[in-house]
DNA sequence: CATCGTCAATTGACAGTGTCAATGTAACCG
DNA sequence: CGGTTACATTGACACTGTCAATTGACGATG
């Protein structure tokens, strides 16, 4: 053991117990995860972790902001490796509301409701800032080509909150009728996709051999 | 004091605990409202309140129940004043997302996410399913005028979730660049619209099939 | 090597929480 | 009027987050 804690075991330790909070917020909720469990999990005891986190709801930040991170990865590389902007915007869109469906515990938590302002919290903040980059920058670039009528900020305000507006109400299990965000996905991106598109001339979308057709 | 509760004082109890409860809650959070406080401030002592509701959570779910019935009351409203599907539709969506910026703490506590099955509160289902149903109604009324192009169980979900999302989205604060609620309002509305009307090539009610516009 | 200073880890409180159980209290019946 | 009984109140209790005091271990210094 060092005398003084090195950066390095700093952000050891930070990961393993914020490995365990997210393991145990999945199972019993936040509210049902204390202190000192969250201590016992990780064995060290109770007081501990309040030198690497300043608080419970430090924690509960970290551990929302490791999963915006993990969720601005999977966006990044969809972006990544879709540069056709109208594929791009449409693989964007399958690829959160899999995230959603493949972690729903971890979205529930990223999107757990405080009253608590995540301004306090910086790296949070950057971490939901970058999850949204790569959609932005699709609904750009969708613009410039014509492929979407709307402001791009406005498009991007617009999927976004459709997409995310489907994953609550499936993980608030509120889907009617043998509906589930699986099979409403596609819908819900074939509509947005209309949502967003330019108003009157009819698409003709013809792929990459087309010339693209630049109406503003 | 009469020697045995009627019914009418029990509503009448349930009635002011839960107004005060939901003033409560606005203002600190669910989390900050004691079982103690919520017994003074409606002059009681403390444990006077489980003769009532069985749980602090018993008490939650009777505001949130509460602020469905209100939503449905506005839901309900609108679409009686409203007979023509299409006109129907635009004004249901109009209310629903000025329902959200008009009591946002009340919206916010309405969808809490908790890890609790909501189902153990029947009046609580009854009453979000009750909300629901004039956007349903509208759905079915404008698909059978032609003025819907998708399944209207689908239409009402992809309309509901784009609703509730951006009301998610200003709730949490995470709207950016200038953008508010109230400005990307009719944006999201008449994206929802040209989302669910039916495409101009063919009627195309089959569900099952891929109904979209897929490039490539 | 002995001593010390220092910081991390632990343990000892404490005020506050939801809620069970015992106690009080007042209205109606006889 | 006393007794019964439904309600209201108060007395615990286990448990929470967190402050403050204590312990423990290591590097530097004599």
């Amino acid at each position: 053991m060092p005398r003084t804690l090195s950066d390095a075991d700093l952000a050891a330790f930070r990961d393993v117990l914020c490995d365990a909070a997210e393991a145990a917020f999945a199972e019993h909720g936040v509210a049902g995860v204390t202190m000192r469990t969250l201590a016992d999990l990780v064995g060290v005891s109770r007081m501990t972790p309040y030198r690497y986190y300043e608080d419970k709801a430090a924690i509960v930040a970290a551990v929302r902001a490791r999963g915006f991170s993990r969720l601005a990865d999977v966006m990044e590389a969809v972006a990544e490796a879709t540069p056709e902007p109208a594929t791009r915007l449409h693989r964007l869109g399958e690829a959160y509301l899999a995230f959603a469906a493949d972690h729903p515990d971890r979205y529930r938590l990223m999107h757990e409701i405080a009253q608590d302002d995540e301004q306090r919290y910086p790296d949070l903040v950057r971490q939901i800032r970058r999850s949204q980059q790569p959609l932005l920058d699709a609904c750009r670039d969708a613009a410039d080509e014509g492929i979407v009528g709307l402001d791009p900020v406005d498009a991007m305000h617009v999927l976004w909150a459709g997409l995310h507006g489907l994953n609550a109400l499936q993980l608030a299990d509120k889907l009617h009728v043998g509906r589930s965000a699986e099979s409403l996905a596609p819908v819900m991106l074939a509509a947005l996709g209309r949502g967003v598109s330019p108003s009157r001339t009819s698409p003709a979308r013809t792929p990459g051999a087309d010339h693209e057709q630049d109406q503003r």
